[in-house]
DNA sequence: GAAGATAATCAACAGCTTGTTCATAACATT
DNA sequence: AATGTTATGAACAAGCTGTTGATTATCTTC
């Protein structure tokens, strides 16, 4: 047999296993879910398990990095410019823009993933993906002088806030659009959530 | 014996059995933590665990339950005016520097339940306390009509960034005091993270 | 269509944790 | 010293884990 041919079916049986995980997480929480609950909700053997991940850690694992691998090309892709487009003006970032439809694509897992049942760890995880990737670029064209507070405590809170909404987005059953959700976010971290509540009239 | 003689006795253990959990969670995290590892670690008999708690996460919810509740006590002490006077004013409002202080006194328990390996539940919960008993009371006094963004975005982004970066405080050794925390989240909150970067000069 | 290779199944295993139940020992008040 | 409560110790069935060896199913290629 060829490994193409190997890697389809294979391929088949861990999205198989995967979607299963989310599924189950959703139930009982990560720490619920036992190796035995999701073969036999999947309808696989046990032993068919346990020849693709060394336990079921590995399998949160492999799952969260094929998401985080998404997100890295994702933004891979845009960086040339646009991505920097946010410095001087209003316009709703294009680069968040796609990030909301990469989840929206992904819901099921995301949702669970970042809920109250999901993995702390991944949320930590995607708050300095957004950090390295968006934050510390603009945080380097500032000039340090002008900060009025440290530069670790502003990429916390903008990257907390932004990963917060967006849990909290998929968790309400994304009603809004992700343009809708990019120019929101906007608003509140380039004009401040104070004033965006209409504070400052 | 007396009731106070037996709460004594039986607090003396169920302190004994969380401060263990605490520090058994800094390493394994909650899911690797077992009953037996705690109890050996405690140097209780396993029986004893089970006298005090249904289970694990009986254990866990107890022990997140007292903090809240302090959360919470700590908050009706003080609300009467000072609560509110964020509304017009940038003066950092002391409600959360209180919240500051009690976290620092609770630091090694917090650090670990909002950190990588801890229960993403808590987060949640805190949020919503956050979200319950600060901001609810300001969206109220508040014009929807001068809202530039839905509430509900609003205060999630809010209570998020607080988390997040009292999480972050909390784990690179709160070497800023409280009061100078309060004055930093104040400032991103009220001018705006963009502004406090100094991007509108 | 048959051979060969890989994946999936099945049964069984020791090892571990869990939660419970006894009887017994330790403790602090009166 | 007597009493009531808490802590200990040992033992139990039940469940999950990760591994092994043998067998069957599935797919490509000749």
């Amino acid at each position: 047999m060829t490994e193409r041919a190997a890697e389809k079916r294979v391929n088949r049986t861990k999205r198989l296993i995967r979607d299963t995980l989310t599924e189950l997480m959703e139930e009982k929480g990560f720490e619920g879910v036992t190796v035995r609950d999701l073969t036999e909700k999947a309808q696989i053997n046990r032993g068919t398990f346990y020849l693709h991940y060394r336990d079921k850690y590995d399998l949160l694992e492999q799952s969260e990095d094929e998401i985080i691998k998404g997100i890295v090309q994702l933004v891979n892709d845009i960086k040339p410019m646009e991505a920097v487009a946010f410095t001087s003006q209003g316009e709703p970032f294009p680069v968040i823009q796609k990030l909301f439809e990469y989840f929206q694509e992904h819901a099921d897992f995301m949702k669970v993933i970042l809920g109250p049942k999901g993995d702390p760890a991944f949320q930590v995880k995607l708050r300095e993906l957004i950090t390295q990737t968006f934050l510390q670029k603009i945080a380097t064209e500032v000039n340090k002088e002008d900060m009025l507070v440290p530069v670790e405590f502003l990429t916390t809170y903008v990257s907390a806030a932004h990963v917060g909404v967006i849990q909290h987005w998929l968790e309400t059953g994304m009603e809004k659009s992700p343009s809708e959700m990019t120019l929101i976010l906007a608003k509140m971290t380039l004009l401040g959530p104070g004033y965006a509540a209409g504070l400052k009239t």
